[in-house]
DNA sequence: ATGGCTTCATAGTGAAGA
């Protein structure tokens, strides 16, 4: 079973990169994040006829969540259980009796913003909520835009990042007590190469000189790390025209 | 160097992303 989130910054833009991708990675489930439109705008018979059934949490401009799947989901839920918030950043689904949950974590622009203790906040929500769904649901994936690098070394400039939002201490905390929770991180289950990333800044030709941060990851329970068997990011859409700022993220799954 | 790029929005002195 092979499982991938992408922030594709705008469904509307990048679904010719989409199927594209899809068609040469036929992945059993995606998470989408920043899809940024109404469910009515939704292109689910588009995502049909490539093989995909589709649950999704829009809104208009900003943020929007989604995810993709080649069977039925079932026992979809919107938002965080208890805890109210305009914006459309999460949603689960079980698939095949693995629960998948899709977030688009808050970037709190700056340590000083009000934005950063939204951030704050809505990380402790996602914990708690968790500390609860692992229990109810062993075979548990939590899989999206973090907008966390949880260590220097998912860092192009550690020194120049140092304090910046994305790498501050209480964002590393919280990533921290997901992973107590029980969950871990796929990608380090694995051998993986040095300045490995996940995003890079549009400007500056950040990609063509790797400079980039590992932000979108993975998560898996310990049932699930138990069968997995590998975790890539796949850099290739990011050397498209038009590519997202994001790349997709893999991680497979054996199945017993 | 607070910009550099991209998106959606509106026609701004843009806002937000990361």
């Amino acid at each position: 079973m092979k499982l991938a989130t992408w922030n594709v910054n705008s469904l509307k833009v990048r679904l010719p990169h989409l199927l594209d991708w899809l068609a040469a990675n036929p992945v059993d489930a995606i998470c989408l994040q920043e899809t940024k439109q109404q469910d009515a705008d939704f292109p689910q018979a588009a995502l049909q006829t490539a093989g995909y059934y589709s649950a999704f949490s829009g809104q208009k401009t900003y943020n929007g969540v989604a995810i993709l799947s080649r069977t039925p989901l079932s026992e979809v839920q919107y938002g965080i259980p208890n805890f109210t918030d305009e914006q459309k950043r999460v949603i689960a689904a079980t698939i095949n009796g693995v629960r998948v949950v899709c977030v688009y974590i808050p970037n709190g622009q700056s340590l000083d913003s009000d934005k950063y203790q939204y951030k704050l906040k809505w990380l402790a929500a996602l914990r708690d909520w968790l500390a609860l769904e692992i229990k109810q649901y062993p075979n548990l994936a939590l899989l999206g835009d973090y907008n966390i690098a949880p260590e220097d070394r998912d860092v192009y400039d550690p020194a120049g990042w140092a304090g910046n939002v994305l790498v501050s201490e209480p964002e590393r905390a919280a990533f921290q007590s997901l992973l107590q929770l029980g969950l871990r991180d796929s990608y380090r289950l694995f051998e993986q190469a040095d300045k490995s990333y996940s995003w890079w800044d549009y400007r500056m030709m950040a990609f063509r000189r790797n400079m980039g941060l590992r932000i979108d990851h993975v998560l898996v329970s310990e049932a699930l790390a138990e069968r997995c068997i590998g975790c890539v990011i796949d850099k290739a859409p990011r050397k498209l025209e038009r590519p997202s700022d994001h790349t997709p993220v893999v991680a497979e799954m054996k199945t017993d």
